[in-house]
DNA sequence: CTACTGCTAGACAACGTTGTCTCTCGATGT
DNA sequence: ACATCGAGAGACAACGTTGTCTAGCAGTAG
């Protein structure tokens, strides 16, 4: 900054004034100041901006996702993305990959870069060390030992109508498939209960094929492509039925199409920014849990007659 | 920082000390500071330190990607993660979503964020924004206007043997679904005239089927998938073949499973990862252009039979 | 017992920027 | 003609940190 002011005979001050787009300085030094700007390819430095000023907003959200391959994150950032860059600011985004040393670290790194606020999908066991200056809102999952807003599917209810669904096409033996404990299991485990049906849980697919089950109910995309493969290999995807908790592409192009539960990632990171926003511009409000609905898509896998056996 | 000097009863400088792992510190006083740092939740400011320090590292890379929904963007991302994070340092990673704009603003968040290094897929006209003191490498396209290295598929060759291995099929009336010039509709021209057939390039499924092509060759993930439905709703899908550039999840559930020519996402981002890493590390070698190999994958699709007309 | 060495810890300046204060100068009102 | 005012521009300090220099002190050799 001092060669731009030297190069253009001005203060450094009317550099740092044309710079920062105030309005109190005359035209013709502004024009040279710019111009001087220009041919020395000056870029302010962030941190020394920072250090001094009284408004220490950056416009950088930092978002930090367990799993950039998965659809689900995939459109969760888009749909972030788009309503941050709407009110005109970024994201930076980190993948965390289920390590919760790296949620911490990455945590850190955007505290350090003076980030506005943070999403996260929590996969750390707590989150007590986020900075307690940094507004945060969750998403997918709920934190623990952190109060903040958390935007959630409707996971049990979304489960329950699984199960339900399946139940109305006629079946009574109906497998979860899934490693995680949480609200889809419940949803499950609420649904058999109130028809007085026999819970079968297994971990993958191939272990709980062993129950005979004439349908399964998978936990997340993850295991439905499992049990997609395993049902497949068997030749059985025509005999057993399957509906799948979170939708994925070409779900509708496999034979028979998968029948999903359908969370709204667009909805939800949608409601997240918005929440962010909220605590950026100081709200106070009591941390609040925002829930999105899931919609059933039949496909024809939920749909498959059961067998006279 | 002051206030932990105070209440560990130290001067300034020793808790700097401490903060920056110095060995010359009584341990004692160390102990006594850790401990003010924890109970004050102080954390260093990387502003004012990077303003006073010699070395400018921040340990931080930036990745400019396209498009996050692609499962090849996911891939390279992952693949980056990986490398980068097994150094050390981690990945920032910015979604540019085909906008020129945002790739500058994000290239220069980037920048004012002191990242190491930048690594790119470009999708401006040109690149000649890029600040000049931050090493970049460009993946999965050429860059204009910066010369850097760049990590690409072999395009050319790929889509070549698609082509030929349509052609070894028995198919002569092969056509080209794509909007994009470059090296794939490059690679499918040159086969096709050295064999002496007649080129059928068209933007979308629909109209390269009016053509009545007995295969299709299709220049990416999205057009692959526009054609697997295209070809579904006509009921064609057994009777005219289909090889796509650029491979996906799922592609080997399909009926039949679609063949591809593979490009190798976890190769490319280790290799853009260590040509940046040469970079940083001060390597001045010409930029260079760095090709990994593509793989063509039959699953079926691409080996129909060809109709008796 | 003195001079020297080695090591720890503090004082001080400087990094690049901006908030505040002050100064200059021309315009306005009486 | 004089006092007053406002707008534009510079001087200066301060933000939080670290590189450099120096002071203090204990241990060791002569």
């Amino acid at each position: 900054m001092n060669d731009v002011a030297r190069q253009a005979g001005v203060s450094l001050k009317t550099v740092s004034r044309v710079v920062n787009g105030e309005t109190t300085v005359d035209p013709a030094l502004a024009a040279r100041v710019r111009e001087a700007v220009a041919s020395l390819g000056y870029r302010p430095n962030l941190g020394a901006s920072l250090l001094r000023r009284a408004d220490q907003r950056t416009g950088t959200i930092g978002l930090l996702l367990p799993d950039l391959v998965s659809p689900f994150s995939a459109a969760l950032h888009r749909a972030i993305d788009a309503e941050v860059t709407r009110r005109g600011a970024q994201v930076l985004s980190g993948n965390v990959g289920h390590d919760p040393a790296r949620e911490r670290d990455l945590a850190e790194t955007f505290a350090r870069q003076h980030a506005d606020g943070l999403i996260i999908t929590p996969v750390a066991a707590r989150q007590s060390h986020l900075a307690p200056d940094i507004p945060a809102v969750f998403v997918d999952r709920r934190a623990r030992g952190w109060p903040a807003d958390t935007v959630l599917a409707t996971n049990h209810a979304g489960a329950k109508q699984a199960v339900e669904h399946l139940q109305r096409h006629g079946h009574r033996r109906i497998a979860y498939i899934g490693t995680m404990p949480g609200a889809r299991r419940h949803g499950y485990r609420r649904a058999m209960a109130a028809a007085g049906l026999v819970k079968v849980e297994r971990n993958d697919p191939e272990q709980a094929l062993l129950e005979a089950p004439t349908a399964l109910f998978t936990e997340s995309r993850t295991v439905t492509v499992a049990a997609i493969r395993a049902l497949q290999a068997a030749g059985m995807q025509r005999r057993v039925a399957l509906v799948g908790f979170d939708d994925f592409p070409l779900a509708d192009l496999l034979d028979p199409g998968i029948t999903v539960v359908a969370q709204d990632p667009v909805a939800m990171g949608r409601a997240a920014a918005r929440a962010l926003f909220e605590r950026i511009a100081g709200g106070t409000a009591e941390p609040r849990v925002i829930s999105i609905p899931t919609t059933l898509i039949a496909r024809g896998s939920g749909e498959v007659a059961i067998r006279g056996s």
